[in-house]
DNA sequence: ACTGCAACTTGCACTCACTGCAAGAATAAT
DNA sequence: ATTATTCTTGCAGTGAGTGCAAGTTGCAGT
């Protein structure tokens, strides 16, 4: 995996240090403090950086706690996707494309495991949590676009964006029932176990 | 309908005349120059109050653009549903209960029509929007809770919710396709339907 | 090693959302 | 009419977040 692996260049490995040394900073202060009374200044000096900088590498204090990025979907997985595969039958395909984002989401499996303990304690953390699938959801309308030429559908893009979202943060709920065994990808099948049980109630 | 029938009380009318005034002033001013151009201070003036004031009626700009206010569930549905009902089957009384809180969210159908199409425009008040779902959602879990013992469900709470929100955005999200024909509760039907054609691709 | 380049950090000054408090005005209750 | 309550507002303050420009540091080509 990608994330063991330390970036040769120096100036990456030193960005990424920086990166974790912050939201190893902000979550510990956070646990410790509550969100609304730790400061952005308080953060960065403890990860030995100027305030400046912080929003350097995040665009809110929210942001650094759940050590929120970028996360691209596997090329692979994409191009199948949008070529109306793998299996051809959407809810399927849907659980193989949120399966793989759920893979790249998190380059460190205990800060993500900090940061889903502190949305129990701090509700603002978890608007921001599904905030951010809003972005990835983004991401995935587009590849709905695409599929459908190969691949048309009665759902609209919507309706199954939200279905995406929901499968993403169930699984992360899922994960956290059992105590955070294996990561949130490992509990998918069960969320969408979960969603067909009600559905067919 | 209780929205229509303006209170007695000169205080409370006032009350109800500044907060449309605000909600009023807040969306022409988005609309026209943008969430990040427009300040409180220019919104509350707009409607003839101090900024301070502003923040007596909504808690942050992100609200008053949307109308955001608390909404109370009618306590016939939620005795129904406490109790197991209407129909006894999950899936069917939770769609009853989602209509419930729809009938409710807005006072004003021509503001909640503006909310939505500056939400096209303004992508941090659909999450500001999904947010507010939440609350909601909190109310609707604890309901849940006592529905359990009357007649307990393998799906978990979490998942309920989550579907209920579902619902409530999508039928928001058929309600602008339809070019905003009736309201949105018309449209929840249309909501489930296309989550129960996408399980069952 | 030298040099020019690009990326990164930082300080500074600034805007603005949002809050607590206390005083004053308007309204309701008696 | 007077007392109690509720609402508004000004004031002073905190702290998030941003643009800019100057400095620093690692990197590439020669």
């Amino acid at each position: 995996m990608p994330s063991s692996t330390p970036p040769p260049n120096a100036r990456a490995r030193q960005k990424r240090e920086r990166r974790l040394a912050l939201i190893e900073a902000a979550q510990r202060l956070v646990g410790e403090r509550g969100l609304d009374d730790v400061t952005v200044e308080e953060i960065s000096s403890a990860a030995g950086l100027s305030p400046r900088t912080f929003f350097n590498y995040f665009d809110s204090k929210d942001d650094a706690v759940l050590g929120i990025q970028e996360i691209e979907l596997d090329a692979e997985v994409r191009a199948q996707f949008v070529a109306g595969g793998p299996s051809g039958r959407l809810m399927t395909d849907l659980e193989t494309l949120v399966a793989g984002f759920l893979t790249n989401a998190d380059p460190n499996i205990e800060q993500g495991e900090r940061a889903m303990r502190l949305m129990v304690s701090e509700p603002r953390l978890v608007q921001r949590h599904i905030a951010w699938h809003q972005r990835v959801i983004g991401e995935l309308e587009e590849l709905l676009g695409e599929r459908r030429k190969a691949r048309p559908s009665p759902v609209d893009d919507d309706t199954i964006g939200m279905v995406a979202g929901l499968l993403m943060r169930a699984s992360a709920l899922a994960w956290a029932r059992s105590g955070y065994e294996g990561d949130a990808v490992a509990h998918l099948p069960e969320a969408v176990a979960q969603l067909r049980l009600l559905l067919d109630d």
